[in-house]
DNA sequence: TACACTATTGATAACGAATCTCATTACCGC
DNA sequence: GCGGTAATGAGATTCGTTATCAATAGTGTA
């Protein structure tokens, strides 16, 4: 049985006011710091159960994984800013399906693809 | 002055002699397994070397760094089966140009992209 | 070839992200 | 309310990676 609680929700609500990807340490961080005690532990549990139900999209950078909120159950991929970690969700059939078509090619069954583009976007551009 | 030792050659070697992407803790100990006495930041050093010379592509996965030697100074993407490790090299000049005109489509500058397709190869698929 | 300089090595400590443990808490159907 | 139990959280633990630093060994010079 699945219980809500007010730490999912907390989770939650933070995840989706932050701009682009953060990282469940920082998250963590920032609702201690709004005055929530909520655990560590409880936020990688939230960020993993999100993540899972397609709420929330991930990355890995650095050897840490980072979290967003998306737009539930549509496939997309992004585009993120390295300086300021603002992101962009980009639709992208054309490599949805060349990414099919490779992995068909060559035998290879069930494929997932990682597509990401990094770059700076136009305010890091400018300074 | 950059100098030559026989642990980066060994480094070298047991990487182009592995099958897909190896973790370089594993390296290290196939390594250690086959007399050497090379020790792991060595191994990490050399890896990071090589990577940042382009000799060999990494990507992360559950949180570490795998490695493997690839084709020097070539731009390309990996079709990587999840089960065997067993990698594809592959071309894939749309993506690239996908890639191009969707960052600066927003505004974005120095694009960089990670691209990597994973999915079970014909010998997994067959179990 | 011998020497000196210093890049490199390696054992280990330190670090940080993520997970596990388990007693406590509090959600939710009844 | 009440009781069963999913969820929580503080801290310990695991694991990959990096930093430290004395010892080693590659390399240009004489």
């Amino acid at each position: 049985m699945k219980r809500n609680t007010w730490q999912r929700e907390a989770v939650r609500d933070a995840l989706t006011d932050s701009e682009g990807f953060v990282s469940a340490q920082s998250l963590h961080g920032a609702l201690r710091d709004a005055g929530s005690s909520i655990g560590l532990a409880t936020v990688y549990r939230a960020l993993a159960d999100l993540a899972g139900a397609g709420d929330a999209d991930s990355l890995q950078q650095d050897g840490e994984s980072l979290f967003r909120a998306c737009t539930p159950d549509s496939h997309h991929h992004h585009l993120i800013c390295r300086e300021c970690g603002t992101t962009v969700e980009i639709k992208a059939d054309a490599v949805e399906q060349w990414a099919k078509n490779v992995a068909t090619e060559h035998g290879f069954t069930q494929p997932h693809h990682i597509v990401d583009v990094f770059g700076l976007c136009p305010a890091c551009s400018s300074t």
